[in-house]
DNA sequence: AAACAGTGTTTTGCTAAGTGAAACATTGCG
DNA sequence: CGCAATGTTTCACTTAGCAAAACACTGTTT
């Protein structure tokens, strides 16, 4: 028994199509979700009328209206951990020069929900809200390795897909490396979900010491080497451990 | 004939309703919509699904999810106008250390696109996404003045909530201010929305010249005087200037 | 200016999705 | 332990939602 309703499902898709796609019309919408104009059209009008969609008079194309920006407010306030995150990112960002990305874990993906981008002009390319896999990416893996075992067993049974010839896609190969992440209580992690790029995290806790999210400072692997690998592995550590005890975590063995 | 889908529109109303009620069970979502609880059950499936609401396990409470985030970001990347406006609402807010706003009319009603917070202790509350009238407020009064004829005749027409006692509630007043708005180019709204508050709105063009926006400067009335209402206005009045020429708009008769 | 192609809008009839009611399961409190 | 309230699941019914098709509009080409 699913208890999905299809309409609304299908009404989120046009949204997320919209937010990849702005500035577009029915045909080209209706074809983005696999659905027909008429379907497509009723599907504008509504969310048109509340607001998150606006039509351009003149072009009669969609892009995503202001009304979505009431939602993603509420939930930004809504999410305690942003908050008490946010001035922490602010401080490793600085000190390290490299983004800094807050990621959490929804069911069997990530998802980061706070991001502070670096000043450098090179820098690694990244946006909140944009789902990922969990078996690649530095703040990815790190929650795989502490989540349930449940969780674990779907994504080492499942596909492991490929993003760099880094990636690391055998499910026995995985399994050790979250072992070892898990002992070790950081991830560095090469280029495996992007070219380049590097992702050193550490793991956040809540109050009852449950990994709820991953710190991870994020940039080229060009300025990357053994000090600065190492200073940043630190710093990471020491701010999510910082955001773990505004959030009630207490350490019963010191680091 | 409606092209409104029903069901989207109740999803619609679940959100909003976890926008304004965080951390709420099915029982009280059902109540707060006015539907049953295996409806609201329903709902709150396919959009936990889809990451728009979380579920506390615990507690089985529900509030908004991170992928509201994505699509709030989203919306605000493709709004040219929140960029352009952005860092003029920055200044603006410095120079005069109180609120600064930037209002856009859908249809009958205001919304508040982006904001600029008074670092001042007493401060208006404001916030992004919030809907409102066009009647009373400052930039909502300007907007509604710069309206086409058709809304302006749907919202006289209607009916005109009182929010204070200085609120116009009598369409034949309401017109002239109207009148007189255009006329002057800005308006002073004085404790006409919120008791207490004032708010000096300009509007802003864009390339064709038409009023797409309004910035407005907003506080409590207890720091206004003569001399501080001659300069929020000019200011106002500069920055609106300046975003509508960023917008393309070419000013013929210099102000 | 006329014809054509493509897009957007509207209508219609059919069916299965969506709904409420009711039953069942779970949880917390006295 | 019993009870009340909440959350979850099931079932049967109805109409909402859908695709197909037609129509209206717009921009481009001849």
């Amino acid at each position: 028994m699913s208890y999905t309703i299809t309409s609304v499902d299908r009404a989120i898709d046009l949204l997320e199509a919209l937010a990849e796609h702005p500035d577009i019309g029915v045909t080209r919408l209706a074809e983005l979700i696999g659905s027909t104009k008429s379907h497509a059209f009723r599907l504008l009008h509504t969310l048109e009328q509340r607001g998150y969609v606006l039509k351009d008079p003149a072009t009669r194309n969609y892009r995503l209206g202001y009304r979505s920006l009431y939602v993603g407010e509420r939930a930004r306030d809504q999410a305690s951990l942003i908050k008490t995150a946010q001035p922490i990112m602010d401080g490793l960002a600085q000190a390290t020069g490299e983004n800094v990305h807050l990621v959490v874990r929804e069911q069997a993906r990530s998802i980061c929900i706070a991001l502070k981008q670096s000043q450098a002009h090179l820098r690694l390319y990244a946006e909140v809200g944009r789902h990922g896999p969990l078996h690649a990416g530095g703040g990815s893996t790190l929650l795989l390795a502490h989540a349930p075992k449940e969780i674990q067993a779907a994504v080492l049974d499942g596909p492991l897909p490929s993003f760099t010839p880094a990636t690391v896609t055998e499910a026995g190969v995985l399994r050790e490396q979250l072992t070892r992440i898990r002992q070790q209580g950081y991830h560095v992690a090469l280029e495996d979900l992007d070219d380049g790029a590097f992702s050193i995290a550490a793991p956040v806790r809540n109050h009852r010491g449950e990994v709820i999210a991953s710190i991870s400072v994020a940039g080229p692997i060009t300025r990357l080497d053994a000090v600065t690998t190492d200073r940043h592995r630190h710093l990471a550590i020491e701010a999510a451990n910082d955001i773990s005890r505004r959030l009630g975590f207490v350490d019963q063995v010191p680091t």
